[in-house]
DNA sequence: AAAAATCAGTTAGCATGTTAATTATCTTAT
DNA sequence: ATAAGATAATTAACATGCTAACTGATTTTT
């Protein structure tokens, strides 16, 4: 038995950074950041969300949430507003060139995805994000 | 066929939060940020580093090395000093006080490693384990 | 051997991670 | 109806992520 067993928590930040470094040109040609990226991802396929599950789903702590939002609203890439029935809920979106930001990368995100796959495998990329998820079952 | 795939980076950076979520209240406790603790865990298991490798192993980059490794000096859990051959070269080991921070954390995070896997099941994270480090090996 | 290129580490500047405290709003208990 | 408690978001303060530029030391080129 080794007396150091390896780290899961590091082998899965190793395992990131290498899979980051399919994508992270692309990303740095439009000038977005991971976390902005996240933002537009997932706003479009959602649509329009508060900001606690937004900061949820795209594992980015609220407080840096606000400084993120503000920034991508600067840019106009989203737009905040206040919900009518509660006035403490924050409710974000993408504005029309924030989907179309969108639109013009998700087929670069995809190819990227596509060699990624090819020199990895499909088959143990799926069982792989089975695992993930399986994983991030055991929450709270 | 879905239109949107799930993303394997996003995947990834939710299950380490699910994973780290059983470390960090230890990790807390004895007031290391995850990053410092991850440089206590690969010296002590490495021995003396020059900075450039460390960073590799730890997912950290030189330029937040620098600061980690000196509020780690000031709080006296590392040492650095010039290598005779090489002095561009900077080596870093761990101190006694680092020594004894590790073997005194060793224990419970071990603890919490076993609860993690009794929950997932130790082969599924077996399996996991070796499909991280098959898309680690896709580095460069 | 001297100049150019390379390399290790740091510094600088801004974006984000992290925790605690704060503000404004809403809910619940009395 | 009002005060206490809970909630959503922000602010503050410091640690880290990230890129580019910089310094000093070593290697390569000419």
């Amino acid at each position: 038995m080794p007396k150091h067993r390896q780290s899961l928590t590091l082998n899965l930040l190793q395992a990131r950074e290498v899979a980051m470094s399919f994508f992270r040109p692309s990303l740095k040609d439009i000038g977005l950041t991971e976390q902005q990226w996240r933002v537009v991802r997932i706003l479009s396929q959602q649509g329009e969300l508060e900001i606690n599950r937004l900061a949820d789903l795209a594992c980015i702590l609220k407080p840096s949430m606000t400084g993120v939002l503000a920034r991508m609203e600067t840019a106009e890439l989203v737009e905040r507003r206040r919900s009518e029935h509660d006035q403490r809920r924050v409710l974000v979106k993408l504005t029309a060139a924030g989907e179309r930001c969108f639109e013009s990368m998700s087929g670069r995100m995809e190819e990227n995805y596509e060699r990624l796959q090819e020199r990895y495998g499909a088959e143990k990329l799926q069982t792989l994000l089975v695992l993930l998820n399986e994983l991030k079952t055991l929450k709270r």
